[in-house]
DNA sequence: CAGCCTCGAGTTCT
DNA sequence: CTCGAGGCTG
């Protein structure tokens, strides 16, 4: 930071002929020097009371332009996590998921799905590791040049909280990482799961309830409750443990493959599990799988099922993820604890899409760690499959140890009392008909906007962790603000920031409650675009599509725009929409329609007004940077969805179909039509040689 | 046109 | 987490 001299807190009086957004950048900027030199360096620069009036000054600026609130705002950073006493951190990489596998099947087609996608010879060794799936809490640890500088939660897996006092009184976890061999790289994360014994968890569960505390329900919460302490001392006096199992971020590689990296950890001080095996087929894996169940019920800790991981590193780097998951590793779970409960009666829920959902009310029954009184019946369909009556005994179990399911209803035990539930053909909140079009599963409301149950969940949506992720909002508070009339469409929100004041005074609410609501509607002003995308609910829209649409468009008003010509046929917008890989004519489709509606346009542009989402980052610059590529044919060396991968990491745009608009058609053996085409249009046609060459440069 | 593979939408509980 | 539907490949 050497423009801190530059930017000396005097060298700002006054807000006149000060364009605003660059004087806010500049504080922040100033801010978080400050911020550094006090907690970072323990070396202040300028006096506290100096300090705060930096503080004050941003604050000030960005109450009278609320639109201009950076997303790296101080008052962001402090107002983000308002009801939590942790910081909250980015992983550097995001943590992820894990797909799961229940049988033998689902690992071959696992195997089967990486050989094809790293086209690997039959001949060529796949290995594995195998290792117990520890259920506990994931944690990141950062070390630099080997000291333990920071922990973080996984979180939604990109952003976490900051646990590092806590963690710090883990003993399983070193401070200092000490390896005689080599020295320690500049850079390392290590994650792991942090875990409780059951052991230790009966015995804290006891001491709780001499207490008149509160019982934990299983080991998992206890150990998330007690590293979740403010006061750190209360987390050293509970017996947490950890495992390491895989690296973040790392400065230098330390090993080729990840047996290798696990040995690492374990010479480094770290607790790496001793059930750990490589593995080098279907048979084995499962064999492992069936060595770990049987002797789950003797190990110290719980486990809920097995990890298998691609071993070279190389390997899971060209694999990559899918989603939020890593496309090298899969869980293959244990079978899920069952239970025997009555089903007391039928009620259908109302989605933000209209969906009529039948959800089953249950007598409450504990499975796998927790009372469970509700689980959803998915559809009509799956009520007349497994020819469920209100009344029937059922047996009940957690899929994947997570969500309740109905597994079938015990015929043996009806009594005659049952009734069969008839599924309504009206929305229960709305009256509107409920319409189940041919061939499609789910029966939806058509109330539309004039529904109070959609419009309610479709608020919800807008402000939920994985779209606009507005802390403070929940269910409850919307209902509350729509009930007032403060909030109708999604972009009344950001007007909600005008009633601070207002919402202070309202029950269970505090002027503090308040500051932090309207703080973190601010921090979403400035969300990224495909937040905002997936945020508006389009049907078909989810996630990975919205994020499409944003590197695509770069602006709500670019995807407005393109599907309003679509519109009007007077551009080729719509060919251009269906161009896009993964997007079909049903998607462009559903887009258009939203579009088209005035009531969204309307909203839309009323949205506008209150936010700036900035486009989404630009991948790496390269010589393909921004350029529309097709493949087709059968590539040789590597298998097209890897090609896909690596040409949008630089920057590409990846397309299904030939057009005008495309650079470059990469065509492997035998391709077809479309190298006639791209001849025709005069597109650059390149061998696989020649691509792999032109990516290297 | 069938058979993948992926994604979206709905859901539980603490 | 599961199911169903959309999109792409061959």
């Amino acid at each position: 930071m050497n423009d801190a001299d530059r930017l000396r807190p005097d060298s700002i009086t006054t807000l006149e002929d000060i364009a605003v957004s660059p004087l806010l950048e500049e504080l922040a900027t100033l801010i978080r020097y400050h911020d550094s030199r006090y907690h970072g360096e323990d070396n202040p620069e300028i006096s506290d009371a100096d300090y705060d009036a930096l503080v004050a000054l941003n604050k000030e600026i960005e109450d009278a332009f609320p639109a201009q609130i950076r997303h790296d705002s101080p008052s962001v950073r402090v107002g983000a996590a308002p009801s939590s006493t942790f910081g909250k951190v980015t992983h550097s990489q995001p943590m992820l998921s894990l797909s799961n596998a229940f049988d033998k099947t689902d690992i071959e087609e696992f195997i089967a799905r990486i050989g094809r996608f790293l086209a690997l010879e039959s001949t060529e060794p796949l290995i594995f590791t195998a290792e117990p799936k520890i259920d506990g809490l994931s944690i990141s640890l950062r070390y630099e040049a080997g000291t333990l500088v920071q922990a973080a939660t996984r979180g939604d897996g990109s952003v976490g909280e900051d646990v590092t006092a806590n963690v710090r009184q883990i003993k399983d976890i070193p401070q200092q990482i000490t390896q005689s061999r080599i020295p320690p790289p500049d850079m390392l994360e290590v994650r792991g799961e942090i875990y409780m014994t059951k052991a230790d968890f009966a015995a804290l569960n006891e001491r709780q309830a001499e207490t008149g505390s509160k019982p934990f329900a299983n080991p998992r919460n206890a150990a998330a409750g007690s590293l979740r302490q403010k006061d750190a001392s209360i987390t050293a006096a509970r017996p947490l443990h950890f495992f390491a199992y895989a690296s973040g971020t790392i400065s230098e590689p330390v090993s080729d493959t990840h047996h290798g990296f696990l040995s690492y950890l374990s010479e480094c001080g770290f607790v790496v599990n001793s059930l750990t095996r490589l593995c080098h087929n279907a048979e084995e894996l499962v064999a492992s799988w069936q060595d770990i169940n049987t002797q789950r019920p003797h190990l110290e800790y719980d486990i809920d099922g097995v990890v298998y991981k691609v071993n070279r590193h190389d390997w899971q780097q060209r694999l990559g993820q899918v989603s939020r998951a890593p496309r090298w590793a899969i869980a293959h779970k244990f079978a899920a604890e069952q239970a025997e409960t009555t089903l007391l009666d039928i009620d259908i829920q109302v989605g933000r899409t209209g969906a009529l959902t039948p959800v089953a009310r249950l007598e409450p029954v504990p499975v796998g760690g927790v009372t469970v009184s509700n689980a959803t019946l998915h559809n009509e369909d799956e009520l007349r499959r497994k020819n469920i009556r209100i009344g029937d005994k059922v047996i009940l179990q957690r899929a994947g140890d997570v969500i309740p399911q109905i597994v079938r209803v015990i015929e043996s035990r009806r009594d005659g009392s049952e009734r069969g539930f008839i599924f309504p053909d009206k929305c229960p909140v709305c009256q509107h008909p409920a319409i189940r079009p041919d061939g499609e599963a789910v029966r939806r409301c058509t109330g539309g906007f004039t529904c109070e149950a959609q419009r309610l969940e479709r608020l919800k949506h807008f402000v939920s962790r994985n779209a606009m992720d507005i802390d403070g909002l929940g269910e409850r508070q919307i209902e509350l603000f729509v009930e007032k009339g403060w909030v109708n469409t999604i972009a009344d929100i950001f007007r909600l920031t005008a009633r601070e004041d207002e919402i202070a005074s309202l029950e269970r609410m505090g002027q503090k409650s308040a500051e932090n609501l309207v703080n973190a509607i601010n921090a979403a002003r400035t969300n990224d675009l495909s937040r905002v995308i997936f945020g508006l609910g389009i049907r078909q829209i989810g996630q990975a599509t919205a994020r499409l649409l944003a590197q695509h468009y770069r602006s709500l008003r670019g995807l407005m725009d393109a599907c309003h010509h679509a519109q009007d046929n007077t551009a080729t917008a719509y060919t251009d929409l269906v161009a896009i890989d993964q997007i079909g004519v049903s998607v462009a489709d559903d887009l258009i329609l939203f579009f088209a509606d005035d009531a969204h346009k309307e909203m839309v542009q009323d949205l506008l007004g209150e936010i700036q989402p900035p486009p989404p980052e630009q991948p790496e610059e390269s010589v393909i940077s921004g350029k529309v590529i097709v493949f087709t044919g059968t590539l040789s060396t590597l298998s097209r969805t890897e090609a896909k991968a690596q040409a949008e990491r630089l920057g590409a745009r990846v397309s299904g179909s030939i057009s005008a608009k495309t650079d470059y058609l990469v065509a492997g053996a035998d391709a077809g039509s479309k190298t006639r085409k791209a001849a025709e249009l005069g597109v650059t046609i390149l061998t696989e040689d020649s691509w792999r060459a032109l990516i290297k440069s």
